[in-house]
DNA sequence: GCCCAAGCTTGATCTTCGTCAAGTCGGGGC
DNA sequence: GCCCCGACTTGACGAAGATCAAGCTTGGGC
């Protein structure tokens, strides 16, 4: 199985990249498509490109960002795997999302120019990072850029809108199913199996995500192994039975 | 449960306005500063007045955009209030938000540029209806109002992230305390009393925002009730003990 | 290669909320 | 003013998942 890269990192985290590195990487980036606006010139695609300030690097179990600090920038994730989870005043939190490469992380900050959850590396990571006051400024010239970073928050919205669905209305088996679905989905746009993956969260990260206990991540799992519906071996995952989860999250709660 | 509806408008329903008629009516307008940019120019303020082509009546139970309809404008809400609801394959929904006069409603359309979930009136309404490309073109021009349209949909992320808290983690009674908390505290930055309130929504709807059923909601209420903390005649309600509630929301789940 | 702690699994029991059922209330239409 | 239906309340019971507890697995650090 192909594991998600590891990046063993040098020590300089955050390092500033001159504007033609940076070109160059960005047209030849591989998330291009995930990250950038289709359709652009090549003199738009080259000024696109140069909204990436820096790369930045983020050791596994370290934040990228916290509830509370300022914001100036959104990350766009190059390699690694992200969480983002907002805490109560009580102590509770929950994650609020999984990201992976070529997603973009930090649309929270914007509204009051501070961070309002945190984003955790769950595995070595980097990140490109754009000042938003730049992203604003390029986005008044290149139309194409100004719909994308729309449609970037809408989907954002629009993602939410299912999680809502899901933590509202749907048992523990459908819960899990349908993150496994998304999960693998994700994982295959980027040329991952469509069968295979590592888990890069813990059960109780899962369950936080899924408004589950972990003991029940873990008895579901069990469930849908004796069912022959998935493989578990600690957190790699053989699914074996991709219909049998889609009828799961389909079908209706009450049974 | 509410006809399927097709919108059969009165003729009046969705009329143009003239830009003059508009700007005054924008700039006199009690709800200015819940949907326009402040700090603008008077000239500024003017032309972003005219963002608003017409306005359009939504008579209760009736929608202002329904799921697969083609997305092309944002709705301000100038009077009335709305739920938004998400439908899954299997029929199942989620309330996803109830909505109030200068709250926008619309921007889970802007990804696949069309709506994806249904809009209802739940009291006979009217909305302003913002042409998202004439919003596009205006806020390349003015940078106040590029970053007003940013933070709305900032702010849409955030706020869903505490729903997903509230689902992911709060037991029946911190979810309710919490949702009439913040119900009252819009009502009051709209000039409404503090304490007292009528739901414009039913106990299903409250229940399906909160992942309840209804017979719990009505149970929390009645506990709540019991407890000195609220009283409730059907759809009126009045917040006797606020401390309380709030003591309620932030007490950690496990006791 | 070994050790250890973090993460995971599994069992037993308890709690919360859902389900089903049987009323009651009240506002809109006549 | 009365009727009726949708909305709401309340009770009894059951099921899903939480909690508590005990033991297992494994991979990362030495």
């Amino acid at each position: 199985m192909q594991s998600i890269s590891l990046n063993l990192l040098p020590s300089d985290c955050a390092r500033p990249v001159d504007a033609h590195t940076i070109k160059v990487a960005c047209s030849t980036c591989n998330l291009r498509e995930l990250c950038m606006p289709m359709g652009l010139s090549a003199e738009e695609l080259e000024r696109v490109g140069e909204i990436v300030a820096t790369r930045r690097k983020v050791k596994r179990g370290t934040t990228l960002f916290r509830n509370g600090e300022v914001f100036s920038s959104l990350f766009a994730i190059r390699t690694g795997f992200f969480k983002t989870c907002v805490t109560a005043v009580d102590g509770r939190d929950q994650v609020t999302g999984f990201q992976m490469a070529g997603e973009i992380v930090g649309l929270d900050g914007i509204v009051s120019d501070r961070h309002t959850c945190d984003a955790v590396a769950l595995e070595d990571a980097e990140v490109c990072v754009m000042p938003f006051n730049r992203i604003g400024e390029l986005s008044r010239e290149i139309g194409a850029l100004q719909h994308h970073v729309h449609r970037i928050m809408s989907r954002e919205i629009v993602r939410e809108h299912g999680v809502m669905l899901l933590l509202g209305s749907m048992r523990a088996e459908e819960r899990l199913a349908a993150f496994l679905l998304n999960l693998v989905q994700r994982l295959h746009a980027r040329g991952f199996s469509q069968t295979e993956l590592v888990l890069r969260m813990t059960r109780e990260e899962i369950g936080s995500y899924l408004g589950l206990k972990l003991e029940t991540v873990s008895r579901t799992f069990s469930k849908f192994a004796e069912d022959g519906i998935v493989e578990v071996r600690q957190r790699h995952l053989r699914i074996v039975d991709a219909q049998a989860l889609r009828r799961i999250v389909n079908q209706q709660g009450g049974g």
